[in-house]
RNA sequence: GGAGAGAUGGCCGAGUGGUCGAAGGCGCUCCCCUGCUAAGGGAGUAUAGGCACAAAAAGCUUAUCGAGGGUUCGAAUCCCUCUCUCUCCGCCA
């Protein structure tokens, strides 16, 4: 959610900004907040002053109880009746205009930096990076979901048996495989500063609302009704919601987390070849890095986290290159995001496997995570997260990209994590 | 799931209708003092909103004692609902 006070001073820079999102109705909707801003200042000056002055009328009729005179407090009572009367209209045209305020401000998506590329579909994000070769695989080659059957990596069916479409059945060296990875990833996180986390995989709505999947994503959550708790859909939710409501010190900057938990998601309405074998599921894996930062240091993060992200593509030895996402493409509540795609040799197409943004204060003003800093004033903490890394696309190109006829190959570093170097 | 107790500032803890944004202690910050250490003295120490101001500081003001509602001129204190925590019983990896 952007700051009122930063539309209020800056309306100018941040309608620019919006523009960039090509987000529609920009100007009407501002003009209607800071409207509606008046308003409220207005209203809350009035009952602010009709508060005071019975708070005053209170005070005088104890001190005229306690020296007894009753009949002069009893005359004092009256002019309270009708403040009375007045407060409560003003405190309820306030709850009307603060949640009106409330209904546009959660409309709004963040402001870009001003470096992101214009644009509105996939075609037009920047490729700012690419690294390694595409692999030329012999003749023969097949798609994960032909080689996972062929090996007995993974039984599709089972999952649909046992829960649905999109619960695939990990077995043997592939169920090794994946947790070869997760503690892959998490093991180069902790060396990296992260602080390890397991948090709980269900969430209640506070904490929905804290990172914005709710109330608008609502349907992608899986929602347990009876006890009103949503399935993450990714570790950011909890991990992040660590932080709602803390005021940080400044030396406590950056704080610097990772968590690997399964996630969960509906995504409604998807279907065809890009849902196919592990494109998209309803549950996969993931290692997240979530940081928590100084205003000043956020890109500079931003940076080292994308550095990290590729780090471990390289390791893993996959073709992969970076995007930075234009304005179309970007999600609702970042400035800056950097997607990450390996190359995936036997569908010939990019998957994405990482997206690391920075949300500046678009969360955090939501969490209300706040620092103090050197001057004693707290103010918000930028907040940002990446995928490091995602599984299923990853488990995907790696069977894709190194299947030979003798087997698929696996890449020297998970070797000691997996205790095999083929699957054959 | 059943029975009981409780929720107050960074922490501990007092407070059962007005003098309470809240005693006292601990912690923290700054200053003073003692050659060092230990001890001691003083001051400060929540968050959010509004007013005013060129702006900052100071100032004035409103709200907040788990959350929401109610009683009252006045609520941390009384009443209702909810949430959470603890103890005992039951169930259970």
């Amino acid at each position: 959610m952007l700051q009122l006070i930063n539309i209020r001073e800056n309306k100018e820079d941040v309608l620019k900004r919006l523009a960039i999102k090509n987000f529609k109705d920009a100007e009407s909707i501002l003009n209607s907040v800071l409207e509606k801003d008046a308003q409220r200042r207005a209203i809350q000056g009035e009952g602010d002053n009709i508060k005071a002055e019975a708070n005053q009328i209170a005070k005088q009729i104890g001190e005229l109880m306690k020296s007894g005179k009753k009949e002069e407090a009893e005359k004092v009572k009256i002019r309270t009746t009708e403040l009375k009367q007045k407060e409560k209209e003003l405190d309820e045209q306030l709850k009307l205009v603060e949640d009106e305020i409330h209904q546009l401000l959660v409309l709004v998506p963040n402001t870009p930096n001003l470096t992101v590329p214009l644009g509105k579909t996939p075609e037009d994000n920047e490729v700012v990076f690419e690294h390694g070769e595409k692999p030329k695989l012999a003749p023969g080659f097949v798609p994960h979901w032909d080689l996972t059957t062929k090996y007995n990596l993974i039984d599709f069916e089972l999952g649909v048996k046992i829960a649905g479409a999109g619960f695939p059945v990990y077995k043997g060296k592939c169920a090794r495989l994946q947790r070869a990875l997760i503690n892959f990833f998490l093991d180069r996180a902790t060396a990296k500063g992260y602080l390890e986390i397991q948090p709980p995989i269900v969430v209640n709505e506070d904490s929905g609302y804290g990172t914005g999947q709710l109330p608008d994503k609502e349907g992608q959550m899986y929602h347990c009704t009876v006890d009103n708790l949503y399935l993450i859909p990714t570790a950011e939710v909890p991990v992040t919601n660590i932080y709602r409501d803390v005021i940080l010190k400044e030396a406590d900057l950056p704080v610097k987390n990772t968590a690997y938990t399964p996630c969960f998601r509906r995504e409604a309405g998807s279907y065809g070849k890009d849902v196919r074998g592990l494109n998209r599921l309803h549950q996969f894996d993931k290692v997240e890095i979530v940081q928590i930062t100084h205003p000043d240091k956020s890109y500079e993060t931003l940076e080292e986290m994308r550095e990290y992200v590729a780090g471990l593509l390289k390791e893993l030895e996959l073709p992969f290159r970076t995007l930075k996402l234009c304005g179309g493409d970007m999600s609702f509540a970042s400035a800056l995001t950097y997607d990450m795609e390996v190359w995936s040799a036997a569908q010939e197409r990019w998957l994405e496997v990482s997206s690391v943004s920075n949300f500046e204060t678009f969360q955090t003003n939501r969490l209300k995570c706040r620092f103090k800093d050197a001057n004693g004033k707290t103010q918000l903490a930028h907040s940002l997260n990446g995928s490091a890394l995602a599984l299923p696309r990853i488990v995907a190109a790696l069977l894709e990209n190194n299947q030979t006829p003798e087997g698929i190959k696996i890449p020297k570093v998970l070797v000691p994590y997996c205790g095999f170097d083929i699957i054959n």
